[in-house]
DNA sequence: TGTAAAATCACCCGAAAGTATGACTCGAAA
DNA sequence: TTTCGAGTCATACTTTCGGGTGATTTTACA
């Protein structure tokens, strides 16, 4: 495991981490407290007035982290097309002739919507270089030298929408 | 005070009147419990368990309540008429209202064919620095991060045949 | 159940694309 | 005459693409 592998799973887990060291740490104050408190039990009152605040707290700041991300708003402009109406299915011969896998079609019509290669993996669940490998194919296939013309290509031959 | 008024207040408090009995009753629960277990001190850990989950609870609750209302998006529709018919003709307006030039137009065009940069600017007998400064400045006007998104946009929007 | 095709991933390398910034020319408009 | 937009070009830099090669694992099917 690399230090760069490392540092990908903290990225990745970030919030889990903390999650984890915040619980830990609250139930260490909560035994002090218990400690504290127990010995003179006519207290127990404010001990658990304390836990109760405590953790509401705990849940709202939870609540908090879990559903509002991004307290942004988002100004979605989405643009509506008129005049193109129909409905596309891919020409599967078309397909079958050019011996593009199904794989590598779901790769095209990524590639169409212009993400990038990084991207398209993130959405595939893949990692970069296989997107690579599946797009150097297609290339082939479709006998085209980059993307932008595999997409012209694949909409003419109707194999993306 | 008709009953008018009341159920107008109802209304616009209801929320505060949901936190008010929901506390009464939590309180109630809390002194039941309390009530229940301090006779049986060893079962203290439980009792400050239940309360503890409780307030957790209540704390994501009330958050959830408070904070749900703030996320708002907006979507702007807007309508675009794309000639329907076979010949094509650019949409101007949409050229005008996206402030793209003649020249990038043309740059465009011969984005969506392919084209790469080198090529585009021999075609255009222009430099190849010349073409990557249109088409930057394409990608800005149409808010996109590389040819192939251009392509697909300029394509949606009647730019490009 | 064995085999071929498909899917996955890795590493290297050079080319192309894209970003940022600044500068110069030219013609039209204020 | 000044101003401004459009077009041109450059330098420097980072990122992404695409080609080439080889490998392992999964899946489909005969």
């Amino acid at each position: 495991m690399t230090s760069r592998t490392i540092s990908d799973f903290y990225r990745k887990h970030r919030q889990e981490l903390l999650y984890g060291v915040s619980l830990a740490l609250l139930l260490f104050v909560l035994r002090w407290l218990e400690l504290r408190f127990l010995v003179l039990d006519h207290l127990i009152e404010i001990y658990v007035g304390a836990i109760a605040l405590l953790f509401t707290g705990l849940g709202i700041w939870l609540a908090h982290k879990l559903t509002t991300p991004k307290v942004e708003t988002r100004i979605v402009e989405r643009a509506v097309y008129v005049a193109a109406g129909d409905e596309f299915t891919v020409n599967e011969p078309e397909r079958l002739r050019l011996g593009i896998s199904h794989r590598e079609l779901e790769v095209l019509q990524l590639v169409a919507e212009g993400l990038s290669n990084q991207a398209i993996g993130e959405r595939l669940f893949v990692s970069l270089n296989t997107v690579k490998t599946h797009s150097s194919r297609i290339f082939e296939k479709l006998e085209v030298r980059n993307r932008t013309q595999a997409v012209e290509r694949a909409r003419r031959l109707g194999l993306i929408g």
